[in-house]
DNA sequence: GGATTGAACGAACAGTGTTCGTCTACGGCA
DNA sequence: TGCCGTAGACGAACACTGTTCGTTCAATCC
């Protein structure tokens, strides 16, 4: 005697799709170690059992959200400049697009195998690295540390920004003060004693001041600037 | 009635330390993922509850276990050389310190706070850039930057280390290959058309290739050399 | 010797990823 | 129209996880 018959929703059929973008948009909210097979499934409405007749496990879903999250990146156009101007272009799209999407950037560096669209962005990203004259083996290097930064520079940037969210809640819901990152890392760094850390004193301001955007832009010019140093 | 006698071992008392040290051995053969409260309280011969006399909870072990990581690095003296190389040597010594840890570079790139150690090389990564006479807001800026290069290409080293591993081993345990990431990857290009993805194609031997120390150092004068052209 | 206190711990709670075997609804075929 | 095979959905369970509560112990202080 089962307990009840298995009633089949009306509802609109389970996807690929529809599951990896119920994925995407729990790490929007909750943050990639919050997202659970279950909730998951609970999004979609249906048990978490279901879900590994579309995905072979866990880390597959993420590296898929992952991909979701930079696949509408646009490939940059003869119309927006030289080599250079297109390659600043592009990297600060992926990390706009990954810091959209919480802590999202932690999948990409994981080690989880790159999806069609990063596969996508990262040809682009040779051939233009290509075309500004860089030997192929300083290519493929040059290549690879871009990614380490696109990565990075996103996680960072998604943690400024849950930051201002945390913030821009005046104390509503929570009495804790819930401190984002910046914060609790300027705090700490104010509470260092002068004679051991005179530098990361005298810096304080400097270190965690600045607008995200800002700084990454700087980054990046840094890094393409050494690029073309070592040419 | 209780069950029986709490029966204190004449074993070594716990402490914090041998806790922390617990927690980084267990990260090396296993991987942070792996490592949950409850192995960690194995290894100390005691029970999951008696870890929260120490610590908060696991992201403080955690973080502690990421900082005895680097305890050991020591900084550059004069001897060394001027402050480009000291400034070289130090992150080297950085990544592979925490390369020589599994995964435990993950840790530092997910919003912990910096432990003492870190922030001792911190200070002296701040102090070498000012005294190369970059300014101070550059510094800050490097500084972080510096700070990603180091935690994302330690985890690049860590798995292509642990790619080795696993392939020295010729077969004896898994019957079912398991290459890691490096293999991995290289498969997953080599597999590409070559009509849609004709540069990661012709390059990918440069891509997958190439010694991990070579990469990085490569990697780590492009930065430097990027810094310089920018002042 | 008796009270106090911090450390240690057993048990439990709510939740996790994943697997197994069952069931059901829909496709094609007669 | 009736039937069946099968792919998809799912309930239940397993072996875990991080963390908390209340209790018990051993050592210290008065």
């Amino acid at each position: 005697m089962p307990a009840r018959p298995r009633t089949r929703s009306a509802k609109t059929t389970l996807s690929l799709d529809a599951i990896v973008a119920a994925t995407l948009a729990l790490v929007d909210e909750l943050g990639c170690e919050a997202v659970s097979m279950r909730r998951v499934s609970q999004a979609v409405q249906t048990g978490p059992a279901s879900l590994y007749v579309y995905v072979p496990d866990r880390g597959a879903l993420m590296a898929l959200a992952h991909d979701l999250a930079v696949a509408d990146v646009r490939l940059p156009t003869e119309a927006d400049g030289d080599w250079r101007a297109r390659l600043e272009l592009l990297v600060d799209r992926a990390v706009t697009a990954l810091a959209a999407h919480n802590d999202i950037a932690t999948v990409g560096m994981t080690g989880a195998l790159p999806g069609p669209h990063i596969l996508r962005i990262t040809e682009e990203l040779l051939r233009l690295l290509r075309s500004g004259g860089i030997s192929d083996a300083a290519c493929a290097w040059a290549a690879d540390l871009i990614g380490q930064y696109i990565a990075s520079s996103a996680l960072e940037e998604a943690m400024w920004s849950r930051a201002r969210r945390s913030q821009e809640r005046p104390g509503g819901s929570s009495a804790e003060a819930e401190e984002a990152f910046a914060g609790r890392l300027d705090a700490l760094y104010r509470s260092l004693p002068a004679e051991r850390y005179p530098t990361i004193r005298a810096l304080t301001p400097l270190l965690t001041g600045g607008d995200g955007a800002t700084r990454a832009a700087w980054k990046l010019r840094v890094l393409i600037d050494g690029l073309l140093a070592g040419a």
